[in-house]
DNA sequence: TTCCTTGATGTAACCGAATACATATGGCAG
DNA sequence: CTGCCATATGTATTCGGTTACATCAAGGAA
């Protein structure tokens, strides 16, 4: 491997200035600078980026915390975050936490100890009090769709309460007054925004959400399955099923085929979240999406922002909105 | 941040002794290991990874190179290298190409100017020739779903021509002779090898595919629509079609939908890959299944071995074949 | 001419660890 | 009691860069 301190010996010149022309070339004089970049040319020299890391004490990178790499929704974000990035000339670099507390917590402390200027952090799992407490000792990290009010400026967020309200008026703008739900766990603080909103949404038209017909799903396909069969089990009609994600909606819709009853004829069913499933079903769904790439570049400017002590956060967009995205599995029964 | 001078201080050791209790623990004398242990951890030590991988020369962590984060293809595979790693004690880096040839290529330098032991390169759009310049001059790189014959050591793939001979018998023991094709861009190899597999299992039945009833697509749902309505109008009638993934067959399920044409009891429709939108399709999509998890699993763990330079590959397992999953969208034909 | 300023470059310390080599200690054989 | 060896620990260098500070030459003002 060819290191600095060829390059400056067949330049003729010091490590210093080698490094020079190439972190600040305008204060090299430009006879050596030209010449110390006609060697570095030739000799295909790459500067060590642990070693510069070690030296500068900044790496230049953001790291990013996120369940697993399989699913859409987490590659979405990520993939904002690194889009955003690479603009401000910074690096991602991503972990996997498999969903529990203890991967989230080695994740990223793994990303400190790579010496990531910043970290975005998406934690299902770990509890409010010691993201807290991990806030608090890391200033440049960052919560990825997750709402902490004791550090609202660290989060970069959907407004959950919001798409809930949203599904809510646009379930009741197509004439339905019986509805049901199927939530993520309850354990999710987005489950109970969400369900927050629904009430909100449905209480403007002076309407209750039965008890009876809100499950709880597990944010896949499976418990979207048993969730729809349980809620059709109860007898209890309804004409409008709103489930909080996409997966749960497929599950729902299977469950409706299996027995028989046509979406959205007999019911209407509304996702949540807008990944790529939703236009692949059948008929296709139509869900309240979330725009995961916005979320995901917006929190990893953030945690630049943060790391290089910018203007803060000079107007940065944090909360992001729902919105609806019409397909064909809600109809209107306005009678 | 606490480092290890100041916790060889706490503890009264030189740094030599902290740095041993933790790499090398048997070797330290046992009272001042467990000395050392408390201090470390009453400050809360954690070794700076960038310091420690520029002092070993090793960071013992694999890179990949990956089109991109949002599809579920490559975050398959991602997720495969990434947990195989992770059971040999080694960490994953990706990084994204943007799927052009400039893309690859500097993510393959970032990933070792970051000292990676190893890179896993999923590349599209070099050249043979460059591929075969850099794998010589990094011997510790190796190539993802991609078959250089030069330096097939080296590359783990999915047998493409294989995939392709089945997905024709799979076709023919249904009892389909007039077969249609939708191919994916004919740069890649992946395209002219499912192709040429195709052909041959066509031919032991005795049965030539027609020029006309062979489309190219680009791997994506839009360029499936396209080639499907293409087909259609050659008026060449057939019965079934093979489409090399599974969002142009989702393409394809699409045009056909639209234009009034049943699946399967019209045309039977066969995919590529299994990612999960086969599974979603209505009715559910026939594929041929790509072990994707366990192609990046294999891949890692080779990069793993040459970095580490353990027993030449050891019998690893490096080509892949491909299975067919049954669903809904074949149908038999026999009369 | 002299002194000062400015711009270009070099010197050397430092980042935080790993590790080859040197040294000290203790036990045991003779 | 010596001498030797094994074990435990310390010393000092090194990895490949960055950067504060020193140095030097040239140009301009007085």
């Amino acid at each position: 491997m060819v290191t600095i301190l060829q390059v400056s010996r067949q330049a003729g010149v010091s490590t210093a200035t080698v490094s020079r022309v190439i972190n600040n070339p305008e204060v090299v004089g430009i006879r050596t600078r030209e010449r110390v970049q006609e060697v570095i040319e030739r000799l295909g020299y790459r500067p060590n980026l642990v070693a510069r890391d070690l030296a500068s004490r900044s790496s230049r990178t953001i790291g990013v915390v996120i369940n697993n790499f399989s699913s859409v929704y987490y590659g979405l974000m990520l993939e904002g975050v690194e889009l955003a990035l690479r603009k401000v000339g910074y690096k991602t670099i991503a972990e996997s936490s498999q969903a529990t507390s203890e991967g989230e917590r080695q994740a990223w402390f793994s990303l400190l100890d790579r010496q990531c200027d910043g970290v975005v952090v998406h934690s299902d799992n770990l509890e409010d009090d010691e993201l807290a407490v991990l806030l608090d000792r890391q200033p440049t990290s960052v919560l990825l769709n997750r709402y902490l009010k004791s550090h609202a400026d660290r989060c970069v967020y959907l407004d959950n309460v919001q798409g809930g309200r949203l599904a809510a008026e646009y379930l009741i703008s197509k004439g339905h007054r019986r509805i049901a739900t199927i939530t993520g766990p309850t354990k999710f603080y987005q489950t109970n925004d969400r369900l927050k909103g629904l009430h909100q949404g449905l209480a403007q038209a002076g309407i209750m959400l039965d008890p009876d017909l809100v499950a709880e799903g597990d944010f896949h396909e499976a418990g979207g399955e048993t969730a729809t069969a349980h809620l059709l089990d109860t007898q209890k009609p309804f004409t409008a099923l709103f489930c909080h994600n996409d997966e749960m909606a497929a599950g729902a819709m299977e469950t409706c085929r299996r027995r028989g009853i046509r979406v959205p004829e007999e019911i209407s069913i509304l996702g949540f979240d807008d990944v790529n499933v939703a236009s692949h079903l059948t008929p296709k769904l139509t869900t309240v999406r979330q725009p995961l790439r916005e979320i995901g570049a917006a929190a990893g400017i953030l945690a630049h922002s943060l790391a290089t002590g910018q203007a803060a956060n000079s107007g940065l967009k944090t909360v992001f909105e729902a919105e609806i995205v019409e397909r064909a599995t809600v109809v209107d029964v306005t009678p």
